[in-house]
DNA sequence: CGATGTATTGAACTCGATCAAACAGTGTGG
DNA sequence: CCACACTGTTTGATCGAGTTCAATACATCG
């Protein structure tokens, strides 16, 4: 693939809200085809961004929201050690860059999981939208609602739960982001690493792994590799929710 | 004091971000006088909260936000299974309630920790407002920012940081809180429990009460009750920074 | 092929939880 | 005024879930 098939592409998708397959999760959804046409003036896209590459990181000034368009990415804060916590994975159609309205600049670092790309939608000219289109305003405070949420779940998780319900509450969001997405909501093609996955979960790499191994010694999941198949998807709800009845697990046996 | 007294404290308070002395650290920091007329009649001021009462909670309809005025107050989460986790501790100028965008009904409960008041904006209100003055929208999204900075940093905490860290960063925020509103950054009146700390904390409340025994041996604290002293600021941040040096701590000896 | 990054498994240790009991303030009523 | 209960806090002793250290397996790629 050439450098102007790149460019190309480029500028075909630029314009193109309309056709693209999250704009049903994203900021405009329901969005009428004017404001539409209107919005899609200010979003840019960038090129993609490759694996392990950051969109933006801790620090840098902010400008720019930005909604992912395709792939996936962490997003991490450092400690005064240097220690990292990863404080989410965002997914096609999920807003980041609202930590930067405080201060100007950016507390958190994005990076990517996978080849991922981002439509850039700058804060001034957004402001300006958005009194115009009161919709758009809407979903703006509708998708940073989101993400309140999701530090909630989380905080949750890594405050009161044990390892197990860690695990399997990840799972069971992977699942339903994945169905919402439109996809099966028993394949998982995880994006991250072992590492990634024990870090967002506030454990040892080691534990991850030894929980996967007896969640599939229990037929509960089939575990290849980062495929992982969701078996019994009512016991791993069971898991996530510490119904004790459904807690019937054996220990390294199968 | 009697009812009618009340009532006219109400009224008089009522139009009154100009005289409020929390003004400078909430959503009308730095409105103009003009603008902020126009605010002050959208907003309510409710009567005051008795400790342990509730603002809002998880499941309600959301119609609004709100700032705290006076007070304090603890927002938490519930797990499937019953579970509570403190999220925040919030103060005067503090925005609570944004988690309420997302499906028009709210996620985390605000629970007050003493007597406290709140500034009521009507969702629908606000978005009129916002419209008209483009500063007010700017300090909501500051707000917004700001509630999101928190969250990371406990995701921080929680994920990544021993009992010690945890607590010497409480207190360091605690500390640095006081001194933004203008009060002595050295000597903290605690309005939570020791439950309440431990559960925010992700630890056991006698996992609190043993690490401030300690910090109060090794002359980092001066513990009596809920009246709190930093004897040695330098030390504290020392812990909550994880820098080795400072480290010298003794156990349970004086 | 060896080399490198990623993942699994095993064994020992540790931090913080849990269980249990005592202690200290605060109010209540006889 | 003191006995009583009640709530919040401290302290002690024990235990275990999950970490850490260490070795091995596995896949991908030069």
């Amino acid at each position: 693939m050439s450098n102007l098939d790149e460019v190309v592409d480029f500028k075909s998708i630029n314009n193109s809200c309309k056709s693209c397959h999250s704009a049903k999760f994203c900021l405009v959804q329901n969005l009428k085809d004017k404001d539409l046409m209107d919005f899609n003036s200010i979003v840019k896209r960038r090129k993609p961004l490759q694996r392990g590459e950051r969109l933006f990181q801790s620090g840098d000034v902010f400008h720019s929201v930005y909604i992912v368009h395709s792939g996936s990415v962490k997003i991490t804060i450092e400690s005064s050690d240097g220690e990292q916590q990863i404080t989410g994975f965002y997914f096609p159609g999920d807003l980041v860059g609202v930590d930067g309205f405080e201060n100007s600049s950016h507390v958190y670092t994005v990076e990517t999981l996978d080849t991922s790309s981002f439509c850039e939608i700058s804060v001034k000219q957004f402001e300006a939208a958005a009194k115009k289109i009161p919709l758009l305003q809407q979903q703006f405070f509708k998708l940073i609602s989101r993400e309140i949420r999701h530090e909630q779940e989380l905080m949750l998780l890594l405050g009161r739960m044990d390892s197990r319900r860690r695990l399997a509450s990840f799972l069971v969001a992977m699942s339903s982001q994945l169905q919402a997405q439109g996809y099966s909501s028993h394949s998982i093609n995880l994006s991250m690493t072992r590492h990634d996955i024990a870090n967002y979960l506030g454990l040892a790499i080691e534990t991850v792994s030894r929980l996967l191994t007896t969640f599939q010694n229990n037929d509960v999941l089939d575990v290849m590799r980062r495929n992982i198949t969701i078996k019994d998807q009512r016991k791993l709800h069971g898991i996530a929710e510490n119904r004790p009845e459904e807690e019937c697990m054996l220990e390294k046996s199968a």
